[in-house]
DNA sequence: TGAACATATAACCATAAGTTGATATGTATT
DNA sequence: AATACATATCAACTTATGGTTATATGTTCA
């Protein structure tokens, strides 16, 4: 039982179920997260560091950045968690996260940067329309 | 995204996990919760509230017992959680867990009774060995 | 009506968990 | 080697949560 108490566990709060989706969509790197999320640097890191040890994550290194991307380890967890991911792409709040995503990553091929400074001011001006 | 996140919340502990993979298999009273997981009766209501609130069970008096049993509010959550359960099923803890509750079935229909001091004190013995 | 019983709620405590700011680790670049 | 940058970890604080004991509510039956 304990496998899936990890995993419920893990799923049991918004900024690691906003992480998780925005991860089942696209590969990113931590700094895109924050930027995204609008969320602070450890606190990313922690979230991550918990849903990958519920095994929901695989991680990557590339440079200095740490890409991750949703992987979950038991082949079971990843039927249901596929379903339930579709339906909670409906609610706004998603939707809107998903929408900044893609503003990060047009900024991305646009400015060729990947730093945590630009991303956020980017974001935060975003943010404020 | 709340909706989700509330039955996240609620299935992200073991006592109510395997309250619920109880009443998944047969509607059951507080007092037939409390004997076969061998917990208090204040607990057992707490969490069969949590359980309700996030909408996966329903309840029923019948005169003085309280019965509750799984039955999710939204059509998509029962199929998944139905697939989650099929799989804790096969976890020891709740096999035993199951193999009281048909023990508990058992002294109720040989008694007759069905007040809680009786289980307790008969699951007790049981729980000895 | 009142006594007995099943369940729900309240008050409370101990512990766990989310969040932040400061610091450490690790990688690339000059 | 030294600096800059991305990520991880640590220490500390605050809030949320699991669990217990005591009490209230609601139901049955004498």
């Amino acid at each position: 039982m304990n496998e899936y108490l990890r995993i419920f566990k893990a799923l049991s709060d918004s900024t690691r179920l906003r992480i998780l989706l925005l991860v089942s969509r696209k590969e990113l790197c931590v700094c895109q997260i924050m930027a995204v999320l609008g969320i602070s640097q450890p606190l990313v890191s922690k979230d991550l560091n918990v849903l990958k040890g519920a095994g929901l994550l695989s991680s990557r290194r590339e440079g200095k950045l740490m890409f991750y991307k949703f992987r979950p380890a038991g082949v079971r967890t990843a039927g249901f968690l596929k379903n339930v991911f579709r339906e909670m792409q409906k609610d706004p709040g998603v939707i809107e996260d998903m929408q900044n995503m893609v503003r990060c990553e047009e900024f991305q091929k646009l400015t060729g940067r990947c730093d945590m400074e630009s991303f956020m001011q980017f974001m935060e001006k975003r943010r404020k329309k």
